[in-house]
DNA sequence: GCAGAGCTGGACCGGACGGTCCAGTCACAC
DNA sequence: GTGTGACTGGACCGTCCGGTCCAGCTCTGC
């Protein structure tokens, strides 16, 4: 059993849904199967179907999203109080390296293990393009109230993305989040 | 089927590594059934089994490592008349864009989406992060060989590793290759 | 021509997969 | 108390999974 299965004081659809969004993570969307996951989220097959309709794929949609405003919310405590963009930036990347450590140095981007892993379907696609643009767009909002004109924040939006989304399966390939921890180094003074 | 179904000119094993790999690529690990795989690769069931005793988990790495030395090629020849390391940087980033394109805009790294989406396996692990070191370690021999000093070498390396892999990532998920012609743009001045 | 290794073709297997279905339970309105 | 709808528990299903096995077909060396 998943040693972070989700408490039983949440609902049963809480539970799934944070059940699948850890699975999935380290384990891709096929690599788990229901009765890991009903097992894990300590729910029978019958909740499953009654909250998700279309079973596994509407749980991986909902779970992506979910772990999505996770991410979301990570970005936004980083930057609440930074006193610079790249110190901003800098929080993120130490605070994604705790919680990689804290996953056993295995987890991956929720989405992509959740979405690109999964069927070949046009829902999951669009959705982890939507998600992925949510979180450049958070980065750019705080690039903007740092007074960073359009075309760097754009820039530099894009450059931590990408440079996390990178640093990240690095830091998987390699087990540490040393990875993760050296980025910010990589970003040019804006 | 798959439309880059290798020729038949291929031995049998030949054929399997290029199915695998090209398969794996798009769907990862556990999205390919192995009656999938036999039957993009031409090849029956025996012959994977009689060339690959523990089976597909064989095969996969045996496919890895194959991308992997593909990858090192598009290294080593997008660098080898290049001017100066970033122009080498850049023509590698159009070189991959290019091939995204072909792929069907799909694609992701061979190695990530058969290797860390596969079995939790220490092999799979290992296997992942020394081909990874090898691609860095190609880079970093052409950034010796531009004069660079071995810390700067070193950091450039890394920081094009790391932004292919996560534009790779966002081109997959925008389906678009503008992402990867783009990156050199974020590669500081050496 | 013959022996034997290397390789192929495919039937077959047990089990796990995702998904369906419905009786049972519970909280709550009336 | 009774009716109702939301939710749960789990038996059950057909399919496809990865893997095994072996008969038979080459190809090669002699």
């Amino acid at each position: 059993m998943n040693t972070r299965s989700p408490s039983l004081a949440l609902s049963t659809k809480d539970r799934l849904i944070r059940s699948a969004a850890t699975l999935f993570r380290t384990r891709g969307y096929h690599g788990v199967g229901l009765n890991d996951l009903l097992a894990d989220a300590k729910a029978p097959k019958g909740s499953l179907y009654h909250h998700f309709p279309n079973g596994k794929s509407d749980l991986a949609l909902a779970a992506a999203t979910w772990a999505s405003d996770e991410m979301l919310r990570l970005i936004a405590v980083s930057f609440a109080d930074a006193p610079t963009f790249k110190s901003g930036a800098t929080t993120l990347c130490h605070k994604l390296a705790k919680l990689f450590d804290l996953s056993g140095k295995w987890d991956g981007c929720p989405i992509a293990a959740t979405l690109f892993e999964g069927p070949d379907n046009a829902d999951f696609r669009a959705c982890a393009q939507r998600l992925y643009d949510g979180w450049i767009a958070e980065v750019h909002d705080h690039a903007d109230r740092f007074g960073l004109a359009p075309d760097i924040a754009d820039h530099q939006a894009r450059h931590l993305f990408v440079l996390i989304q990178g640093g990240w399966l690095l830091a998987r390939a390699r087990r540490s989040s040393d990875v993760l921890r050296a980025l910010p180094d990589l970003i040019a003074e804006a």
